[in-house]
DNA sequence: TACCTTATGAGATTAAGTATCATCCACAAA
DNA sequence: TTTGTGGATGATACTTAATCTCATAAGGTA
């Protein structure tokens, strides 16, 4: 479920940014929605309550947020960078076959110290991505093979 | 280190695909570097020795020694995909200052049957992303504050 | 060597994302 | 409430990444 509307305000204006309706909308849009979009897929849901957005300006709202923390972008194999409303530590499922990409939650695996020691990166987010068939996909291919 | 050449031959000839010069030269370039190149990595470097092979012809190849398993996309948070000569199962921290991405081992991790039984997904291959500043950048970004 | 299948090179095309700039809006201060 | 100002927006041009098309060339087999 997204956040209330006071603590999209609180967040801009801890940041010194103006929060404006293009905003507010496309955090809206992300937050609500349980697949991980495109900057292209944010675009297509917002025109139909706002077709007067731009492009660019979905772009620009979508970077915006990830700067204040509100959405990461999602690590992909294909060439359109996703998006994901920040929550509590989760990992991807990737299908290889249509590209949707699910919520995982592959519990705390206590690899970040281990990390610094060895190789002098410092860390600051990590996640696991699974690649596979999710079950459409799965059922899909059985039926063309039969 | 890459393969040798017969490794090469047999596995092309098992799939059935012919190899041909251009596929021979991507493969060994990928293969015998540190990095995680993108295609247009691939194609200057190949340019020295090959000028006359074509843009087109370095992105199918890489298409082509993926299909084969000879080669992985890697997942990436920017634009441009990276391809990786396939090894043992490794993982991979990503800069987020310079987007360097290097092969780290987070050991096994053992979350492919918890994810079978959970969310009824097939896994086929999993990686770790993590992310944050190289040595390098850690020392730039240093050097910027004082 | 000759044949057939598949790959290649060149260049056009599409898709994803960025840059520019005149105008407009959020928000704070008066 | 009005006004001032920095930052955001919309339109559009541009860049970059990747794909498509098609005539020609090369690989692999007989």
């Amino acid at each position: 479920m997204a956040h209330s509307t006071d603590f999209l305000e609180s967040t801009f204006k801890s940041k010194g940014l103006p929060l404006t309706v293009q905003r507010r909308v496309v955090y809206q849009n992300v937050a609500s929605r349980q697949d991980h979009p495109t900057a292209d897929d944010v675009y297509l849901a917002v025109q139909k309550e706002h077709p007067d957005f731009s492009r660019a300006t979905i772009y620009r709202a979508l970077d915006c947020l990830v700067q204040i923390d509100l959405l990461s972008r999602v690590a992909s194999f294909g060439s359109a960078v996703r998006y994901d409303a920040k929550q509590e530590h989760h990992d991807h499922m990737h299908c290889t076959q249509c590209g949707q990409v699910a919520d995982v939650e592959a519990g705390d695996l206590n690899l970040l110290p281990k990390l610094k020691q060895d190789l002098g990166f410092t860390v600051e987010t990590y996640s696991v991505h699974f690649r596979g068939l999710c079950p459409e996909c799965q059922l899909e291919k059985t039926n063309k093979e039969n």
